[in-house]
DNA sequence: ACATCATTTCACCGAATGATGAAATGAACA
DNA sequence: TGTTCATTTCATCATTCGGTGAAATGATGT
């Protein structure tokens, strides 16, 4: 099937930088607003935002509205394998 | 680890690309020369020594010598688990 | 040494990507 | 309703990426 190559292909340009994992990594340990990853990573709010609305477009990062915030987090611990697998592999 | 992080991000964007996961599967069924993917996958032999250039930097391809072709296979079977899953995410 | 063949390297170009600040949105609550 | 606060969207700029043809490399066989 071409269509999962392509959406693979997504998927993984979505993983292959090093800031939005180091994004992924932040939300593994803790779900949080946009405003609270950017003071804790020292980034730009609207830089985060962008960061997390391609994650979120590839179905990597979900989040839920609790009043004025938004709360980010991963979508599943599928893709925590996928991180970790690939980070095994580039450690040979 | 920074580093380990980095290099997964290099990973996964050398796998972020359709025309490289097709070369890839393309390599899983079988061990070929670049004259000969040129052809079957009706590409530049130009274009295709560089997706192979690029793959093989981030070790997800090796070739082997043999008279005057190089013949490319993966490194390992790790990266068919690799693509495999993301497929399999991507499909949800 | 020369010609041939397979592949790589180089240099260029256009397209895609990422960071960023300013403006827009939209919920909460006075 | 108007203000505030959190976040998103938009537009722009610089950087990176991918495809490509032409030239370079380097092994092979004459």
């Amino acid at each position: 099937m071409d269509l999962a190559l392509e959406s693979a292909a997504r998927l993984f340009r979505a993983l292959g930088d090093e800031s939005r994992l180091r994004l992924l990594e932040f939300l593994i340990k803790k779900e949080s607003n946009v405003t609270d990853i950017s003071l804790k990573m020292n980034e730009g709010i609207s830089t985060i935002s962008q960061r997390l609305r391609l994650l979120r477009s590839e179905g990597l990062v979900k989040r839920r509205r609790e009043g004025k915030h938004f709360f980010y987090s991963l979508t599943d611990s599928h893709i925590q394998n996928l991180i970790s697998n690939a980070i095994e592999h580039a450690l040979e």
